[in-house]
DNA sequence: AAAGTCTTTGTAAACGTTTACAAGAATAAC
DNA sequence: GTTATTCTTGTAAACGTTTACAAAGACTTT
């Protein structure tokens, strides 16, 4: 019943060989450049497969050498705007090497997760680029049993097979809190991500790393857990203005609870950076349109992606075999939330 | 060389149906549910394939029969704050029907397009949702030959075969111009998209017959030529600074081209939206989040991604025959940057 | 009890490729 | 001129499914 399916004048290797008057192997030889085959063979195939507008199927390809050249990619949400470009670092890495990417949308569901493996897999895909939205040991072990090629994206998952890419988040957060602190701040907030995935708890660590080397007690009142959500960030200025606990900065673990918090702020007229400074984390687009500018901790998303795919692939030619662990390090963005730029003119 | 493929374990139905001590056309047949089998076979047989974890191979499922329950994608960009909410609707759309959706970004290049629309024809999906950069008659013959169903994604394109969806342009832009006039401007600047695509133009159009239809004089010189990015919105406007002409408010065809303008009206120290007022198109999430909020038309892109789809899968099953043109209509979202909230209070 | 009908199952071909193997032609070696 | 070697091509099997067709078994019907 499907469209067209009748008069499907779908031309095959079959179809050329016979024009050309050769068999099909001579045919296939010639398309994949492999084998060696007579100049006068190969110029009256190629005319043949031109004439009758050949197209293979790859499908059947896919099928013979057990090779489908596509790959899965799994993110929690492309409207969060951390991913696009992570999405098309890895679309562009992998057009390269001429591999499809198929995208899922978990919501960070853990089923959801679950059911996208599973269909990748019947789908055969050559390799799957992961980034697990809460830490489940679960899919990452259905993943590891699959015998498929994973790479892992923005996340650490101990003893795992797998290669990985991140940034050095622990790092980054060490950074802002001490460019909070170079400031002058001495009662930093922050607003944690998801503790339970490793890009938020390392950037919990950092932030206590900070407190640490500069010897500032650190203040259980001044830590708020988020989930990387624009209201969460709100929430949390909320409740720690409500608490009615001083501070004079906050450190939030991405852009965009950065931005909500600062909208709460605006709300009870608390102005920013003058009377709180503000740091954010991963550096998307909308940091360098919001006004303020947010300050903010950058990581390389586009070439994360592109990196992963790079690695997945060598994993699936079987150029590398053990699992290899990429991390990139962070940058400090100093831009208006901060109240760093005046400082700097 | 493959990754593990030579302990590869996979599992066939003809491993599940040894196991339960049938044929595999009796395993195929419970698997897929089509035929009536007696209950003791189809138990041993589920029992078999859960001890096996057998999984399905979609491939060769695909090659049997022409149906690879995948769908192309393409796109310009996906870090165009535009496409995220699109795609997310397609994918959701095409995740109900159990679909695989292959992303592709083509930066808006034609030679992209057409690789891309014959990769995926290799690749033997069932159908493309396609959004073209520039009105190339080429490719969208080349989609037409393909005998592949396929949906235009936000664009009109005369005498194509095809199903389309997109907004009305036209009355959105229209509205904006209107709400522009009822601020009481006059001379209001316009900033179009690519005019070579049906939403650029159409956008021009629907300016034009506002100010027609008010009995305002159209003013060439007010108008300018943009390409959707925010660097020709901000080049636009040095333009008309440059030229001195009288302009009391500005109707930039999409979100980033108006940001793009107020980041440049900002630069020379012009207030928005005290000395000029500024509509944009789209209503992407950006604008609720800069500042000033952003007055503008909003396209439900979401609905349109997965209404897209749903079109797309219905031609795909042959429950739809004849091409059927979905338009969705705009709504105009009243914010800071037209002023027209403080009038409103 | 024989003949007919319906239901359940199996056999084998097909989908469009790639590739191991064999065969034949051409060239080289003696 | 015979034999060995290399090169080019074809034949056929295989990849993992679905499905047309046939066969056999279980019921009806007379």
């Amino acid at each position: 019943m499907a469209y067209d399916k009748e008069n499907d004048r779908n031309v095959t290797i079959k179809d050329v060989a016979k024009r050309a008057e050769v068999s099909i192997a001579t045919v296939s030889r010639i398309l994949n450049g492999k084998d060696r085959v007579s100049p006068l063979l190969t110029e009256r195939v190629l005319l043949a497969a031109k004439e009758l507008q050949y197209q293979p199927n790859d499908v059947a390809r896919a099928l013979k050498i057990k090779e489908s050249r596509s790959i899965g990619l799994i993110i929690p949400d492309i409207e969060n705007p951390f991913f696009p470009a992570l999405v098309r670092g890895v679309q562009d890495a992998a057009k390269i090497h001429n591999y499809a990417v198929i995208l899922c949308n978990t919501d960070g569901k853990t089923d959801e997760e679950k059911k996208y493996i599973q269909f990748l897999y019947s789908k055969r895909v050559d390799g799957i680029a992961f980034t697990e939205s809460v830490d489940n040991k679960k899919n990452i072990a259905l993943l590891d049993s699959l015998g498929i090629p994973v790479v892992l994206l923005d996340r650490r998952v101990e003893g795992m097979k797998a290669s990985g890419v991140s940034t050095d988040n622990r790092l980054g957060a060490f950074i802002a809190t001490k460019h909070l602190i170079d400031q002058g701040k001495r009662r930093i907030a922050f607003i944690s991500g998801s503790p339970k995935l490793s890009s938020g708890a390392d950037r919990a660590s950092g932030y206590q790393d900070a407190l640490l080397h500069y010897s500032i007690q650190y203040d259980k009142k001044l830590a708020f857990i988020g989930s990387f959500t624009y209201e969460s960030g709100y929430k949390a200025v909320e409740n720690l203005l409500l608490s009615r606990h001083q501070f004079d900065a906050i450190f939030a673990s991405n852009d965009i609870m950065a931005i909500g918090a600062i909208e709460c702020l605006n709300q009870y007229g608390i102005r920013v950076p003058e009377d709180v400074a503000v740091v954010g984390f991963d550096d998307i687009r909308l940091a360098t349109w919001y006004k303020p500018l947010l300050t903010t901790i950058r990581q390389p998303v586009y070439e994360m992606g592109q990196y992963a795919i790079k690695l997945l692939i060598e994993h699936i030619t079987g150029e590398r075999s053990s699992p290899y662990e990429k991390i990139f390090v962070p940058e400090l963005m100093i831009r208006q939330s901060s109240g760093g730029l005046e400082e700097a003119k």
